[in-house]
DNA sequence: CTGAAAGCGCTAACAG
DNA sequence: CTGTTAGCGCTTTCAG
C-alpha cells in the first residue's frame, strides 16, 4: 500500500425543512389521526374502528368500508405504542451481538432478520463491542424493548446469564450453551468440526501439526483446541495467535520455523493470514504445507487457493433462533437444545503431505 | 471444491421450561411491578415515583431513596410501553437497507448503531433483499416504531420517495441523493471517486481501460460509468457484468481478450473476481495488467497482489446519518446535503503499462 | 416539594 | 354485529 489522495467531504445545496416545535406531547406529528377521529368521521364507535383495522369478521362489511374510507381520508396509523400497550407485547424481537463486523453474527442477523420478518415482527439490535458487561446490560435494555431476545454472548459468565434469565426470558442463546440456564441453546459442535478437519488432514498423511490459537477468553477458541490436544496419531505444535487476518499473517515464519506439515487456523481470518504470510516466504499451498480454517466466511472461498475450511450454519442459527424463540413467546416449553454439526468443505489449501 | 461430510444437527439434554400460559392480558410478565406498586410499597405517590425514576431534582432525597429501594425490592421494570405513549417518542430509531450481507449497508449499520447507542437509543434494523417497493413498505413500518428513519434505498423510484416524504420525516437518505426531498441525504462522490482512479491509471502509462460494469439498476454504477466516458485521454472499453465475485471471475478472459491494460472494477467484489481469474489464466497482475475496484470492502487488503481501489467512509455514514436525524429529530432545519469525497487507496494491483 | 387527576391511543370484555 | 366502559402503565399540569 502505497500512498492516498482525496479530500473528506464538501457541503452544497440550500438547506431547507422549517423547524417544528421541539417538544410535544402526545406521539402523533401534531394533529394526526387517532382512532378516535376515524371513528368520528365513519360515524361509529372506536371498538368498530379497532375491529376493522384488525380484520375482524364479525363487522358487517358496509361499516368497515366507511371506516376504511375514513381511514384512509385521514391518513390513519394506528399508535404502535398505544398498541404495545393494550395489547401487552411490542411486536418486536431483540438481537444482541458483541460485533457486528464478525461474520459470525452477521449470519445470524440475517437469519433471523428475515425469520422474524416473515413473521411480522419488527428487530432491535443491539452490539456490545466485545465487553461482556455492557452485553448483559444491553440485553436486558433490548429484552425491555421487545418481546423476546437472541443473545450471543460468547464471553458473559455462566453464572451471571443464570442470574438474569428471568428477566431475559424468554429468550434463545446462540453459539453457546451454558448449564443449568432455562433457555433453549443453539451452539457449534465445535470438537467435531476439529475432528473432521484431523481426519482429513491425516489422511492425507499429515502427522505434524499447527494450531493457530485464537484469543483466550473465547469459548469456541477451547473447543477446538481441546479437541485438537485429544486428537490421537498428531503431534501439535500450539501457536499463540490472535483471531485476526494480521494475527495469522504473522505467525507464518513460526509455521514454517516449526516444521509442521499443515496448520490448522483457529478461524478463516487467521487461515488466510497465513496463506498470504507463507505466500510471501515462497512457501507452497498446498504443495508444502496445508491450511485449514474454521467457519466458512464468505471471503474463504476467494482466497488463493481457496481455503479449506469447516462450515457452520450461520445464518440457519439465526432462522432457528427465530423458531425456538416464537415458540417460547406462545408458552411452548423450550424443547431440546441444539447443537449443530459442522460440514467439512475441502478445497484447494489442503493436499497430501509430502513423502 | 471437491467433497464435504457432517451431519445437520443432533438433539441432546433433556427439555425443560414449564409452559407458561399463552394469551394474557396487560404487558408484564404477571403480577409485574408497575409504578403503582412500587409508590405503594414506597408510601408515596405514583407521580413521586416518577419523577425519582426520572432523575427530577425536586424530589426530597429521603423519599427518592425509599423509593428506589422499594423499586429495587420489587424488580421494578418502567414499562416502555406505557412510556412510549405517553411521552410521544419511542426512544428508537430505524435503519432499512436492500441487503445486510452487502459490506456497504454493514458499515452503516455499525456506524449508526454505536453513534445511536452513545445516545441511548435503541436501533431497529429491516432489510427488503433488494426489493424497492417492499423498501419503502419497511420504511414506513419501522418509522412507526419508532422517533426517526436512516434509509438506504438505491433503487426505489425518486418519485415515490418524495411522495412518502412526510411520512418518513424525520428520515435521513443515505448513499444517494433525491432531488427535491425534504431529507437530508449523505452520499458519495463517485465521479471524483472514478476521477482518482483514472489519474492515478493514466499516471501510470495506462491509456486502454475495461471497465467491468456492474448491475444496470445501480445508481452509483451509473454514476461510475458516466464518469469514466467523460474522462479525457483514455480509450474505453464497456464489458457486461454483474456485482459479485463470480461475474468478475467469468470476466477475466474477455478482459484479456480486449487487449486493455488496465481494468477498472465496478466495485471491489469483481475486482477480486477478475484478479483470481487473471490469475487462472497466467496473467501477471499488476505486471500485464492492473486492476482496481471501489469500495475497500475489508476483504480489498487480503486479495493477492492487495487491491488498489477507492475507499469510502461507510461506517461514518453510518454515524453522520445519526448526527443529522438527531438534529432533525430536535427540530433543528436539515441543513446541507454532503456528498462525502472517496479517497484512492493505491496498493498492490496496479503498476506502470508495459512500454 | 408532593399528590390528585387527567390523559396518551388502543383493545377487550360485556351488554345490547 | 355494534357500542359502552374500563383499563394497559406512565407522565404531567395544576393545586396545595
Amino acid at each position: 500500500m502505497r500512498a492516498s489522495t482525496g479530500d473528506r467531504e464538501q457541503d452544497q445545496d440550500p438547506p431547507a425543512s422549517p423547524p417544528r416545535p421541539a417538544g410535544r406531547r402526545g406521539p402523533r406529528p401534531a394533529g394526526a389521526a387517532t382512532i378516535g377521529r376515524v371513528a368520528e368521521a365513519a360515524g361509529v364507535s372506536r371498538a368498530t374502528v379497532s375491529r376493522v383495522m384488525n380484520g375482524s369478521p364479525t363487522v358487517h362489511p358496509e361499516l368497515a368500508a366507511r371506516v376504511r374510507a375514513a381511514a384512509a381520508a385521514l391518513d390513519y396509523e394506528p399508535s404502535v405504542a398505544a398498541r404495545s400497550l393494550a395489547l401487552g407485547r411490542t411486536g418486536t424481537i431483540s438481537l444482541v451481538v458483541p460485533d457486528l463486523a464478525n461474520p459470525l453474527f452477521q449470519g445470524v442477523l440475517r437469519g433471523l432478520s428475515q425469520a422474524a420478518a416473515k413473521a411480522g415482527r419488527q428487530l432491535l439490535v443491539a452490539e456490545s463491542n466485545e465487553d461482556p458487561e455492557e452485553e448483559t446490560i444491553l440485553a436486558l435494555e433490548a429484552r425491555r424493548n421487545s418481546d423476546g431476545l437472541v443473545l450471543a454472548s460468547p464471553r458473559a459468565p455462566g453464572e451471571r446469564l443464570r442470574a438474569l434469565s428471568d428477566r431475559l426470558a424468554p429468550f434463545v442463546l446462540v453459539y453457546r450453551e451454558v448449564a443449568g440456564l432455562g433457555a433453549p441453546s443453539l451452539s457449534i459442535d465445535n470438537a467435531a468440526g476439529v475432528g473432521d478437519l484431523v481426519a482429513h488432514l491425516t489422511g492425507l498423511g499429515h502427522r505434524r501439526l499447527a494450531y493457530l490459537a485464537g484469543p483466550a477468553g473465547s469459548a469456541a477458541g477451547a473447543e477446538r483446541l481441546a479437541a485438537l490436544r485429544a486428537a490421537p496419531g498428531i503431534e501439535l505444535t500450539e501457536l499463540a495467535c490472535g483471531s485476526m487476518f494480521d494475527d495469522g499473517h504473522a505467525a507464518a515464519r513460526a509455521v514454517v520455523d516449526c516444521g509442521a506439515s499443515a496448520v490448522v487456523g483457529f478461524n478463516d481470518m487467521v487461515a488466510s493470514g497465513v496463506l498470504t504470510g507463507l505466500h510471501e516466504l515462497g512457501v507452497r499451498v498446498p504443495g508444502e504445507v496445508s491450511v485449514t480454517g474454521f467457519d466458512d466466511i464468505p471471503f474463504a472461498r476467494y482466497t488463493t487457493p481457496p481455503l479449506t475450511t469447516v462450515s457452520i450454519p450461520k445464518n440457519e442459527l439465526g432462522e432457528q433462533a427465530w423458531a425456538r424463540l416464537w415458540a417460547l413467546m406462545n408458552g411452548e416449553p423450550a424443547g431440546y437444545n441444539v447443537r449443530f454439526q459442522p460440514r467439512l468443505l475441502v478445497r484447494d489449501s489442503t493436499g497430501p503431505a509430502l513423502a
